[in-house]
DNA sequence: GCATATTAGTTTCAAATGAAACTAATTTCA
DNA sequence: TGAAATTAGTTTCATTTGAAACTAATATGC
């Protein structure tokens, strides 16, 4: 039998950081491996990443947003806001249509299977909520 | 002056889900927020990585410890912390010295240099942790 | 008006990431 | 024993990331 891994010695600095609460790290090792897990579902099931999903998500609340509002709602940022609208159009969940009172914006819609596919995301997103 | 833009309506999906409360948004957008302004800090200030960092914590907290270790005390991934110790190895921080016992295992700690660094950044630390 | 600045959105490119393959050491068990 | 499996740690490589540069449209101020 391997001997199991002894743990390292725990005398540590007299003002060590102590991992086990410090919240920062708590948060950001949490937050990867729920994320992980839920990408794999969202690639496996839906054939959509993360930031496309987030971006559903978005769109969702806020029907007609253009990409900046994306941006605020979702806090992602502005390159992969682009991208994943990109890949949503190409994959035909979202239609973009300028704004034709200032064509720098175009408003951001589902496509009615864009919103089928959102429907059927969003019981798998809350149940991930806990 | 510009318009300030509209808000997008909001007249969402019945069952849409409500972003300013749902909470894996909030905690994903908060940690990647945190973490990139901390990383500057890191960078600027002393010189290391984010994931670098992490390992000097995990360090000071568990000296003497194996790669394995710190992958289990910080939830970084072992490619992350391979390359983090090298890095950390090259610029002095630390040194590797293996298990006489086991080579696989290779002990990690501190350099004087490693410790004073390590010393002057909990503070800087702490203070994010708010 | 017209030059300059600002804004929306896209593209480029270099760096960070992590899955998978790999090396080397140790353990297992037939 | 010694072949097969396991473990620690590293390297490779394809993907993801976001800062910075860019394009196009609109706003500002002289």
């Amino acid at each position: 039998m391997n001997e199991i891994p002894r743990n390292p010695p725990r005398n540590p600095d007299e003002d060590a950081l102590d991992l086990e609460t410090f919240f920062p790290y708590q948060i950001t090792v949490l937050t990867r491996q729920v994320s992980n897990s839920l990408a794999k579902t969202y690639v496996d099931r839906f054939g959509i990443t993360i930031p496309e999903w987030r971006v559903m998500a978005a769109l969702g609340r806020y029907p007609n947003a253009t990409a900046s509002h994306v941006v605020r709602h979702t806090g992602l940022d502005k390159v992969q806001v682009s991208r994943a609208v990109a890949l949503l159009a190409d994959k035909g969940h979202v239609a973009r249509r300028p704004d034709p009172e200032d064509r720098r914006n175009a408003f951001i819609n589902f496509t009615s299977r864009g919103r089928k596919t959102y429907r059927e995301i969003v019981p798998v997103a809350r149940a991930y909520e806990e």
